[in-house]
DNA sequence: GTGAAATGTATCTGAGTTGTAACAAAAATA
DNA sequence: TATTTTTGTTACAACTCAGATACATTTCAC
């Protein structure tokens, strides 16, 4: 799982950054200035970070001196108003730029290409002969390629990311599908049996009565 | 991997502590005061937390209050001259403590052992030859696995989280069904029953007349 | 636009879960 | 011991949930 520090003194923003960046499978830490990120990243090292510009105690320009030596990528987030010179010419080090209010998918998004493009992001997960490919999304079995479509294909990140752990039905549907669950459908069910089809693992995912699926870990009987 | 949150003043003593827990598998993260420490609680669910007594910003005591809500155990650190009375009556929540200066692998044995008699190491939990697995939501008697329905598995958790104490029959119901309890209904005695039929646990499943329902402990007769 | 692929909806079904009601047993109380 | 209160048991009906299927809709490349 990716870790993110989120440096962002308005708790009320934080929180939603935070909040939208956990469901989508992120563990998340808030500093409240500039100071306390600071102290963050010298203690833990991040695979990324998203700074406010503005800031008591540091702003976002020092966080990236401390940030570079620790070659972690860094996003700004600039209110509309700060969208100055000086964030525009900014080149001067961060990886990317946001601008609040900003829309909770194109956060995600983000965040995800920097990763990406910073090879951070790519990681292989393996389980049952199967192998996925983070960083190009690609799934292989026993060696021959897999077709899967893109939700699909997020489903069973999710699922191999929390191998052995049941997922609940409202936190997976929201980390794939990115909002509430509605009331009465089979969407996730529809898709939870495509995969088990496609990758011949009607024994593998668990469903969990009344909670939710589970990839096996492979220990479990 | 178990994470643990280190509040401790003193840089070096933080260090010492990190170092070693680090190389026994735990993830560490170190908070320089009280209010950092707040922080963090508030930010992460952390495994166990080590609280230095004597700090500024806020002391253990309070910080224990931070704690309570979320159940995360905590474990004193003091120095031998703090030994008084406050600190030898504290039976006061913390779940143990330990007194500087101490062997590096005291400290290790006493967080491993926290860490097992709440519950969290691996997310674990036993009682007579059957285990629990929090993550999975499943249950196993001697190796074995036992089928339980969600309900009757919440209910067990909530016995063996609170193993050797009693627990009223409305808090019981609360917490399974998480509601209040009808005025006379037989459905927590019917769980209870069947709970009792499918781990073969008529004897460990203990009726407190009048009060409710307790799981013993290993140590009762 | 057209067609193929991807995704979502509607509805049905069967299995499994759960609570109720009615009564039996046990424990406390008198 | 008789009575009342509390807990245990049983059987069954009602219900909830996830699987399946078929089809509707959207998306995307061409």
């Amino acid at each position: 799982m990716n870790t993110v520090l989120i440096a962002e003194d308005e708790p009320s923003i934080a929180g939603l950054i935070k909040l939208c960046l956990s469901q989508s499978g992120y563990e998340c830490t808030v500093a409240k200035n500039g100071l306390e990120a600071a102290d963050l990243i010298e203690q833990k090292d991040f695979d990324i970070a998203l700074l406010d510009i503005m800031m008591p105690g540091a702003d976002g320009y020092e966080l990236l001196e401390y940030l570079r030596p620790t070659g972690t990528p860094a996003i700004f987030i600039t209110a509309k108003g700060e969208l100055d010179d000086r964030v525009r010419g900014l080149s001067l080090g961060a990886d990317d730029y946001i601008v609040k209010p900003f829309e909770t998918r194109e956060l995600v998004a983000r965040v995800e290409t920097v990763l990406r493009r910073t090879g951070r992001g790519g990681k292989m997960l393996y389980a049952f002969g199967v192998e996925a490919d983070t960083h190009a999304h690609t799934v292989t079995k026993n060696g021959e390629q897999v077709h899967l479509t893109p939700l699909e294909y997020t489903l069973l990140e999710q699922l191999m990311r929390s191998r052995g752990a049941a997922l609940y039905r409202d936190i997976l549907y929201s980390r794939v599908w990115g909002g509430d669950m509605e009331d009465d459908t089979r969407t996730l069910d529809l898709h939870i049996k495509r995969l088990r089809q496609k990758l011949d693992w009607t024994d593998k995912i668990i469903t969990v009565y009344k909670v939710g699926y589970m990839l096996k870990s492979e220990d479990m009987p």
